[in-house]
DNA sequence: TCTCCGATGTATCGGCCCGATACATCGCAA
DNA sequence: TTGCGATGTATCGGGCCGATACATCGGAGA
């Protein structure tokens, strides 16, 4: 999940860690407040092993990073395996990508995923929420006289939730369907900031 | 979390692994769908060292427990110092009390708590989804032109969810302060199912 | 009666992610 | 010049997950 996060941004920009984390932040602020250290970093280090990205400190590296030069710092950059590792896992979708913060990450990069995906994966969402909401209203059905009624208002808030956010899925895929983006009334054609279209990679 | 949870259930009644997941499941269905056994088991055997359960076999137990005895089955049962614990974990209130998941179970269990605990922790759990909706409203008004209008959506829609949930934590402390039960309309005394009041460990 | 098969039930393994912690450097102010 | 907060990189132990492997039991069908 990480992994697709930082090759995405890593797409955009070269980037050290710190920023990698800030950007995650905004970007993300609705899956997870900030990633972690403990995380971003061996991460960083995994991707690196595989080839997806190439890590350059400031003295031993020959392109001079646009930042202020500091010692010690390593700046991140993807590589045309990256890009490619990162159309794969944007295009492909597992049972994975249906949970909480698995959808947060593919919905947040949906401005490059081409239609019939966001399509796939906004069905496939709803569908899992779609059980999640059964699931709890059995319970409240069901098993409401073993239930305490705290417990009976958790599930309520729950099953709130999940209602609304099956409406929400509902009114993206109308749109996806009838080809607005996401409450924009009709655009003139792809109302992404730069790059529209699936990644093609050219360095 | 788990480990709350856990003794929780069994303070109710012994049961064995698969009777406890179930039981997590219904419990706890807002927070996750089922526990994973990869956690499950390594947990209880962590209570179990720690002194605050107990495993029985049906061969090896002088207790008949009350189930259909079958081979292979392994009961667990909370002890004197466990109960003591949960009463712990109840009160104090950490950090990890007021995320997604520590809260949820948490107030599974508000039943069991007293309502300054009660009180403290659903403050705390307002004043963290408070700062998460400021951090998600900063980057709509200053950041909105560097994302796309899919991320955009994203954080609108967790914004929405943000002041849902803030607005429901209001009324449920509201409640808390004028001595009513959860959406209930002046109990004339606890409206709790067995237990009122604080555990005190009596045994 | 025997055999297979799905439901029940226990358990481990590798891996992701987290919080806590430890450093090292830089700019700045007392 | 001394110290201190912000910046920045990195590791460690542990919780939790999905995948996987077994072993047993009750019943359906040959």
């Amino acid at each position: 999940m990480l992994e697709l996060a930082i090759l995405g941004l890593l797409q955009e920009a070269p980037m050290h860690g710190y920023e990698l984390r800030k950007e995650l932040a905004t970007k993300l602020g609705t899956i997870r407040a900030a990633i972690s250290y403990g995380t971003l970093y061996p991460t960083l280090k995994r991707l690196q092993t595989a080839g997806w990205i190439t890590a350059a400190g400031n003295a031993d590296a020959d392109v001079v990073p646009p930042l202020t030069s500091k010692r010690g710092r390593v700046v991140y950059k993807i590589t045309a395996e990256g890009k490619e590792r990162f159309a794969a896992l944007l295009a492909q979708a597992g049972p994975e990508t249906y949970d909480d913060a698995g959808f947060g990450v593919h919905f947040a990069f949906f401005a490059r995923t081409d239609r019939a995906t966001r399509l796939r994966i906004l069905e496939g969402r709803r569908r899992r929420v779609e059980e999640r909401r059964e699931g709890l209203r059995d319970v409240l059905s069901r098993a409401s006289d073993r239930l305490d009624a705290y417990t009976l208002e958790l599930q309520r808030h729950g099953l709130d939730a999940c209602e609304r956010e099956v409406r929400w899925l509902e009114e993206l895929i109308t749109n996806e369907r009838s080809g607005r983006s996401p409450s924009g009334p009709v655009p003139p054609e792809e109302s992404v900031p730069a790059d529209p279209g699936p990644p093609e990679d050219r360095h």
